[in-house]
DNA sequence: CAAATTATTTACACTCATTATACAATTGCA
DNA sequence: TGCAATTGTATAATGAGTGTAAATAATTTG
């Protein structure tokens, strides 16, 4: 690869463009940016050469506005594609940890539109187990982090917590639902309204194959047990529960569920469930970290059920 | 991939019509909107050329009247999405209300694997517009009114809303952003639960081309000061409340945020302000049914709001 | 070291685009 | 015909885009 550079003065001479617009085509633009010595010389490569050319061309003869010249250069160029490729490049663990970064800078700068991009751009790349593992679901960890540490403030982490479900909850729809797997009922109980763990669990099913009848946050109980009548092959009820306080009443409402429902799987989750173990609740499962274990838990207890009479 | 664009002095050289006849047609006839740079500069693309080449062919050479030919123009476009329409065979309205009860009996069913398929189907056969207004949003409005009414039970309402707001929330993402209007904030304030109200209202913001900051429920007030003092370019603030016990706090709020940024534009909805008209509210804008009379606001009130030094 | 080159910042005309309003000329229609 | 709506254009005020220049400081070169 040919790296001859040209010093500001050389380009002036041959590209008949004062120095002074050159400087400010790139401060005001950033129409071309040439590398810099150390002392902040500027380098210009063949490429700033060509593109510059092009940008006097479309000046001088076509009467073009340097600045819409210059955004037709870059749309050209697909300098935003370009960009977003080299995080490809290299290794791709780098890769996948540099798209975290990117989408979280975005998120928390609320650049919404940067952060969709970012997103689609590496759904494209690496498919939806690696982007929703990998990438979105530890930012969502992340977002939840910063908040307790106070890194991030309450809008911020609505914000990215919203963004992220809605792009989670997309896949909802997308996946296919084997009949012979029994139905899963999840909900947050009244009085919690924080259901991105109930999401996370739910999409972990729905990617399994099962469908799931998803009530969301603050669901009542009356309305639970009307729908349980209801419907038929319903296997599992799946509770997500951050709020500690909700923790006894929870577990009145499973212990109701287990005596009506003695088949049922009973599956439990949350911040607030972090610390309890099975002996210590009417539950059947609880869904803790890490989600690897998830998939043990699937294959062994769930998929295993066979249809009731 | 984004379609070349092309500054109003290059259209003029183009297709030979005054810049002053451009901004008038748009003006008066909405005939051609192209979108704009962050200053505010019209940037037309491709569709805007030959939509103005067609209509200047018209009115030269046919003799034909501007608005007559606006007319033809917009009616010939809408003959595409007849005919897609026209594609399921019938009368598209009957189809249409068909396609509303059946995604409503589905839903309230629980059989989300037929109601997403119909959603498919139907976004494939009738497109955007027709879907979210004409189908999913009056579905929406139906769960509601059933839930009021003890036709639906909680579950059942839940279940549904969250199926069809988590379809429309889908949308946010992909429409263009035009970087020259403001930013609206979004969120229902502390205490309140029910965001269906303020989803319908940001979709249709973010369908006018406005970025919106979305925080959803539950959303205490010192996170959204921090981010109005970060955030620049926020236009307006933008509320949703059904609780009505929430209303004079709601009010406390807004006449805080109006004292700290006299120029951003407040706007309330929900339930709790059906029937609260301006003159009773800090607000600067009531967003209430029908959602057709939106539009008439965004046009005169939003749309046409400057920057800010 | 002195001269030449380059960089940053600030400023200033000058052009161009924006909105809003106004105003004839034309058209449509009762 | 007469009158109101339509329509192309003009103007004014404001703000953004753009080339260039001056002041000042740092670096390179002979």
């Amino acid at each position: 690869m040919r790296s001859i550079v040209y010093s500001i003065k050389q380009v002036v001479e041959m590209l008949d463009i004062p120095s002074v617009t050159l400087r400010a085509w790139e401060n005001r633009y950033q129409a071309v940016v040439p590398e810099r010595t150390e002392s902040g010389y500027r380098l210009y490569n063949q490429e700033n050469i060509e593109d510059l050319r092009w940008l006097k061309e479309q000046t001088d003869k076509q009467g073009i506005s340097i600045s819409h010249a210059v955004r037709m250069l870059k749309q050209h160029k697909q300098k935003d594609l370009d960009e977003r490729l080299s995080v490809a490049g290299g290794d791709p663990k780098d890769a996948l940890d540099k798209m975290r970064q990117q989408i979280y800078a975005a998120l928390l700068d609320i650049q919404g539109e940067r952060a969709d991009a970012l997103i689609d751009f590496g759904f494209s790349l690496y498919g939806y187990e690696a982007m929703v593992h990998q990438v979105l679901v530890p930012v969502l960890v992340k977002v939840g982090d910063a908040w307790e540490q106070g890194t991030a403030t309450v809008a911020q982490e609505h914000y990215m917590t919203h963004m992220i479900s809605n792009r989670l909850s997309q896949f909802f729809h997308v996946f296919p639902v084997y009949a012979h797997l029994h139905k899963v009922l999840a909900f947050c109980p009244a009085g919690e309204h924080h259901q991105v763990g109930l999401l996370l669990f739910s999409l972990f099913l729905r990617r399994n194959g099962v469908e799931v009848i998803y009530l969301g946050a603050n669901t009542p109980e009356d309305g639970v047990m009307e729908l349980l009548e209801k419907q038929e092959r319903i296997g599992a009820v799946c509770l997500s529960v951050t709020n500690g306080t909700l923790v006894p009443y929870t577990e009145e409402l499973l212990e109701r569920l287990g005596s009506l429902y003695p088949e049922m799987q009973l599956i439990v989750g949350g911040r607030a469930y972090e610390a309890i173990s099975l002996q210590d609740t009417n539950a059947t499962y609880v869904m803790a970290e890490p989600p690897e274990k998830w998939q043990a838990w699937f294959d062994q207890e769930y998929a295993t059920i066979r249809h009731r009479a």
